[in-house]
RNA sequence: CGCGGGGUGGAGCAGCUGGUAGCUCGUCGGGCUCAUAACCCGAAGGUCAUAGGUUCAAAUCCUAUCCCCGCAA
């Protein structure tokens, strides 16, 4: 059987990986162009491609994929039976979903019908959620509105974001895999997703992680781990974008003003919440790496009463 | 060649209008103490990222390179 893969970041590896290593025949991976990015703006390959060229798989980059002539005819070469989707990066229309006889998969990181769209993850944990999981589904022409095959489920615990998104790649690769050979042989079954239970998960930027200490602390330290590592929460001090890379809600007096730093010392920054204390103990100054409290205040400080986040 | 910050004893920082390297923590030894992550005394530990250059003299000025980080994407 010969199988098309398109997939982009980093989630969308472990499951090429466990396609190319399994002897399925991966006829070409798809992925979005390169572009240039990060410090020194140098061009680099999307996760995918690295990956696809360390198995020698073609890679495509389209520009776009809706109604783009020649990258249809491209993939109707390839002659793929199955398409494999995961976390591509754009909505494939129906010339190309309608493309494989065995149709298209979809690997999602939620439970679908919940969290549909760019950053299921992240929101699972913002929100609070106790569990989530990943999804293998056929595709539709919405977005990941198609009818779902398999589902696992996983505890969130306290789990950061990267830590989540790891597990999920890992499980979403083991879920294609066990379903792979009845999606193959046309015996998957196919479970409509209930349109009531319907939720999306919009992308997360850095705006949305600037801490709002009227919050609980609950609330932040969520906040916090749902952003960590990308892209990552953080408040003012003295002017400076701090960035909080972990943290713990205490109990505690309501009486200070939210946002003002109660204690400081090696045990962490404490600041008042609209609810409950946030213990800071991992930062992050402009310019300087990711360090815990204890590290920092070894040779800096950070000055009781002030007010972070203020303008 | 997108913008900017930084590389100094194990860790975090100061020193950078040039003249034999300093602070906090840690480590080691000793003391005090019922005891201690507390306190007191003492010690070890640094080619100041790398390679050149200027100078009587450079961590401090100039040039190139490597690495780390933030922004913007």
């Amino acid at each position: 059987m010969r199988i098309v893969y398109m997939g982009t970041p980093d989630f969308a590896v472990p499951a090429l990986k466990a396609l190319a290593e399994s002897g399925h025949q991966v006829v070409a991976a798809v992925t979005q162009p390169d572009k240039a990015r990060d410090r020194g703006k140098k061009v680099q390959f999307t996760p995918v491609k690295a990956k696809a060229l360390e198995y020698g798989i073609p890679v495509l980059q389209p520009e776009t994929v809706k109604n783009n002539k020649e990258f249809y005819s491209q993939l109707a070469e390839l002659k793929p039976d199955l398409m494999v989707v995961a976390a591509y990066g754009r909505i494939l229309p129906r010339a190309v979903l309608q493309l494989p006889p065995r149709g298209c998969v979809n690997i999602h990181a939620s439970l679908l019908p919940k969290y549909r769209g760019a950053a299921p993850i992240h929101r699972a944990i913002i929100n609070g959620d106790k569990t989530t999981g990943v999804t293998l589904m056929y595709m539709a022409e919405g977005m990941d509105t198609g009818d779902m095959i398999a589902r696992a489920e996983t505890e969130i615990g306290w789990k950061t974001v990267e830590q989540m998104h790891e597990e999920l790649a890992q499980m979403g690769a083991e879920l294609l895999m066990d379903f792979l050979p009845q999606i193959l042989d046309g015996t998957a079954k196919r479970e409509p997703q209930d349109e009531a239970q319907v939720t999306y998960a919009p992308m997360v930027f850095k705006k949305d992680g600037v801490l709002d200490y009227e919050k609980s602390a609950e609330e932040l330290c969520r906040l916090i781990r749902g952003m960590n590592s990308w892209p990552v929460a953080s408040t003012v001090y003295e002017g400076n974008t701090v960035k909080i890379w972990e943290a713990q809600a205490l109990k505690g007096n309501g009486s200070a003003k939210p946002g003002a730093i109660l204690s400081v010392d090696e045990a962490g920054v404490q600041v008042a919440c609209g609810e409950g204390i946030i213990n800071i103990t991992k930062l992050q100054f402009p310019g300087k790496k990711a360090m815990a409290v204890s590290e920092y205040i070894k040779g800096n400080t950070i000055k009781t009463g002030e007010i972070l986040g203020g303008k």
